[in-house]
DNA sequence: CGTATCTTTGATTTACTTCAAAACTTGTGG
DNA sequence: CCACAAGTTTTGAAGTAAATCAAAGATACG
């Protein structure tokens, strides 16, 4: 990710709420986060909203568009964010000249597919308070990957999103984390969020012992 | 995809309920299904599965390997099948060596991440009746491209494989598929299933006039 | 300071799960 | 070929998690 940073020029600011690409418009190239956050969702005909996934810094935007070079989902910035902007010449390029960047990408999109089936997984089979810990779980190892402090953080979406990604109504995760904060595993006021009890928060989230994944 | 059948020559047939790969074993290479059908799922820690999605003639399997070359979920056959091996070594011999082939392949990494998504926006936003209204719509299209009826076909999958992926219990399932019997929308004989009326069936799926992904 | 947005809490309704059991199908050995 | 066991699918009744409806606090913002 550091070489493609170093590679790539194009590398734009934007504020919160830009619309990075659209559904249904044409595959221009990919978005590596550089700095901040994004949400991806999809539409139905009817209106309906679904959040696909959150981005963070590392992350990579528009993979949606390999199917038929159409994006299936819109991505917009949660946050001021910045991105590093990838033309889809650039990454044909790249993707043969260097073995290095190509396996790289193989990795993003291995892990794309990999924290889709994740939720699925939440989404498919786990409860609302469940899913919440599944989230935070999730989120907090990723920050943490990123540098930043896993006990303590602040999402940058709001419950409306948050909500709508894990299949719930508004008013159902705010009470899922009322309980959790009640059962002492964490506190959250508003944005702000304090993991106080990793053991009750992995249990929750059927991510005990680690064992989840292995065979 | 014919391109890749004649180049390759690894071609098993492997028999129902034989695994092709499982969570936890490193990636080998990926499969792509010439005949038969292939479900993949993805286990918590305390046991709970969730499929992850189904497989027909012309999609790939194995790509959640490509996150960090160790498997996330495991595949295993529906019924009698067969599949085309591709190790890493072809893969990354052909990828770079015949375009054709790469673009292949971002497309069938670009379907398979909008099918993810597209489950995600039924289990995140449908009730029950729905959930089955878009999975029977979306895999009439795929057994349509396949040179398939798109009326009339039988499910390769058993009632308890369908209602986990939609996220139900099978008795819920069961219901729905006698509901819309009830509703003259389809026939269902067991695994048997006919579409009578596409209007209602879309309607319920919320993939009327089909504008469902455009802007 | 007042308006719009976001978040939380309470009461009611609903869709789905769970539990229980029957009907049907398929395969196996007598 | 029939009897029987194992698996699959359907139907019924009761219980429950979450949605919906309604409204009140809290926070940000011009």
């Amino acid at each position: 990710m550091e070489t493609l940073d170093g590679i790539i020029n194009h590398k734009p600011q934007v504020e919160r709420n830009t619309i990075l690409f659209r559904s249904g418009a044409a595959l221009q190239g990919l978005y590596a986060v550089r700095s901040g956050s994004f949400k991806t969702y999809r539409s139905t005909s009817d209106g309906a909203e679904q959040i696909t996934g959150f981005y963070f810094p590392g992350e990579l935007l528009g993979l949606d568009g390999f199917g038929d070079n159409i994006h299936r989902c819109t991505a917009q910035a949660l946050e001021s964010s910045s991105v590093c902007a990838l033309t889809m010449q650039d990454f044909e390029k790249l993707c043969c000249k260097i073995s290095g960047l190509r396996h790289q990408l193989m990795h993003l999109i291995g892990t794309e597919i990999n924290q889709d089936h994740e939720t699925l997984l939440t989404l498919g089979q786990m409860k609302g308070e469940e899913r919440l810990a599944a989230f935070l779980n999730n989120l907090s190892l990723r920050l943490e990957q990123r540098g930043f402090s896993a006990n303590e953080f602040n999402l940058s979406m709001p419950r409306h999103d948050l909500a709508n990604y894990l299949g719930l109504a508004v008013e159902t995760l705010s009470r899922m984390f009322s309980r959790m904060q009640d059962e002492g595993v964490l506190t959250a006021n508003r944005r702000n969020i304090h993991i106080l009890d990793w053991d009750k928060l992995r249990t929750l989230a059927h991510q005990d012992q680690g064992c989840s994944n292995n065979y």
